[in-house]
RNA sequence: GGUCCCUUCGUCUAUCGGUUAGGACGCCAGGUUUUCAACCUGGAGAGAGGGGUUCGACUCCCCUAGGGACUGCCA
């Protein structure tokens, strides 16, 4: 299997959320596939029919593609291939590798208990029965596995993991409706598909070596395994809700940029010496499983931030203005003709300090007000008779500045307090208040080059009017 | 209960028998400073425990403890 082709593949079940787990499998699969210059393939398990339902594949899909992670082939739909697995599991009954157990519902109860009471496996009687004795009754279609010796996977990131043939049990392939199984299913799907790396979560580990004896009964290579460990919450227990988010679309609605996304999930488990932040082509180029941890990861919410915030930084500021509309119009912010612009304009004054697009949702909305603006009580407060007598007179000295960008602002401001013989402190404040109405801004001379000088001096005016 | 996996600073990790155990985030202190950030400098901070193997173990082996997965006619 080593010339051939890499083909790796994500097999999400479509339950209605994309768990971020499943999104860090998908670019472990992606970087290896890109990296080798194989495929990358989606194949969508929903062959429990009653959770499958078209939104849930709809959040696989707009997951997949938010992340970045486009399939290379059109998607598979594992329900659509029923007839394919059961003609593998007659296959297999005709090879002697699988045979029908007529045990019904309370016998297979009782072997169960019966089975952990004794620390062994669940096993049905049919398996060694002739099927000349077979009742007129339902059956299951199981896999007839050796019960002896031992079965090793060679796993790329646990390292050889060896399996007693006996703990294993007979799998059911197929149900009493002639329906198929999940290992069956992955097994005939993941063979047909030409999947030549199986890369999964840690928690199909035990299943790869049952998974191995169905390949074997059909005659069949195993793929190479890959077991990857799950994600924590920052607890070190199972990432769920309670964690603040679980779901990629919940990542994406926090705010968080799929570029950022890429590079945190991809330091989460594996890494390139010290590298940090890395490019996708960087990521390509160094990925390999074999440098995957084999401990399980926490989620840090303030490592993400700062990668978010680096991205955010280094985004185009039209890109960034197309997902702050999307926030604004969600937030049922009034958004005129210009607005965009403004935002777009606005952006790099205040962006260095957001860690998600909320954050910087926010840190824009102060120059999209209009005059008058509305002073909370705080903003008021700050306005002094003094305090207004200043920046009156800075208002002056604005009216008259030539240039109107951050360094000049800057000096402006500078030069207009020492004038004043104050610091800064006794100015900024309410001038800050005055420009943003209480909104968190920029830097004095960051917001007075987002607001532009007409609009400046406008609530200036608007402000110093408010005391007359 | 059984099988299997995991265990280096708070967190993500580097180390692949010989290092003052390195980096990043976070934290603390200082600097910059008009708020909050950002930014700069410095600092604290780790090999789960116990046995081996070895001249020498974070690194190899065993045991214990802790965490996790599986043990479904779910996937």
């Amino acid at each position: 299997m080593s010339d051939r082709p890499v083909v790796t593949r994500i097999a999400p079940s479509p339950t209605g959320s994309m768990h971020i787990g499943t999104a860090r499998t998908a670019l472990f699969n992606w970087l290896y596939a890109r990296h080798t210059g194989g495929k990358f393939l989606l194949r969508v398990e929903d062959t429990d029919r009653e959770r499958s339902t078209e939104a849930a594949v709809q959040v696989i899909f707009e997951g997949m593609k938010w992340l970045g992670l486009e399939a290379d082939e059109t998607p598979v739909f594992q329900a659509a291939r029923a007839g394919r697995h059961r003609i593998a599991a007659d296959e297999m009954l005709a090879r002697g590798s699988a045979y029908r157990d007529y045990m019904t519902a309370d016998e297979l109860e009782a072997e169960r208990t019966l089975a952990r009471a004794e620390g062994r496996v669940v096993r049905s009687p049919w398996r060694d029965l002739s099927p000349n004795d077979a009742p007129d009754r339902p059956f299951v279609v199981r896999l007839k596995a050796p019960v002896e010796g031992e079965t090793l996977i060679e796993d790329q990131v646990k390292g050889p993991v060896k399996f007693q043939n006996r703990d294993l049990d007979d799998l059911i392939l197929l149900r009493t409706d002639g329906s198929p199984t999940y290992n069956l299913a992955v097994v005939v799907d993941d063979h047909e598909m030409g999947v030549t790396h199986v890369i999964r979560g840690d928690d199909h580990l035990n299943n790869a070596a049952r998974q191995t004896l169905i390949y074997q009964g059909l005659g069949w290579t195993p793929p190479v395994w890959a077991h990857l460990p799950l994600i924590h919450g920052p607890d070190g227990t199972k990432l769920s809700k309670r964690h603040g988010a679980q779901a990629v679309g919940e990542f994406a609605d926090m705010g968080y940029l799929p570029e950022a996304m890429r590079n945190y999930l991809a330091k989460l488990g594996w890494g390139h010496g010290d590298d940090e932040i890395f490019s996708d082509a960087q990521a390509i180029a160094w990925f390999d499983i074999k440098d995957v941890v084999g401990a399980p990861a926490r989620l840090d919410w303030a490592k993400l931030n700062h990668l978010n915030n680096h991205y955010i930084r280094l985004a185009e500021p039209a890109r960034l203005t197309r997902l702050l509309v999307g926030i604004l119009k969600s937030r049922d912010w009034p958004l005129r003709d210009g607005d965009p612009a403004l935002i777009e304009h606005t952006i790099p004054l205040v962006r260095d300090g957001a860690k998600t697009l909320l954050e910087l949702a926010d840190a824009v909305v102060f120059v999209l007000k209009t005059r008058p603006l509305e002073m909370p009580e705080k903003a008021v407060a700050l306005l002094t008779e003094e305090t207004a007598a200043r920046l009156g007179r800075l208002r002056e000295r604005l009216a008259a500045a030539e240039s109107w960008d951050v360094p000049g602002l800057e000096a402006l401001n500078k030069g207009f307090a020492e004038a004043e013989g104050v610091g800064l402190g006794k100015i900024g404040p309410a001038l800050r208040a005055v420009l943003s109405g209480g909104s968190p801004a920029p830097d004095l001379a960051g917001a007075l080059v987002a607001l532009g000088k007409d609009e400046s001096l406008g609530r200036l005016d608007d402000a110093l009017s408010l005391g007359r």
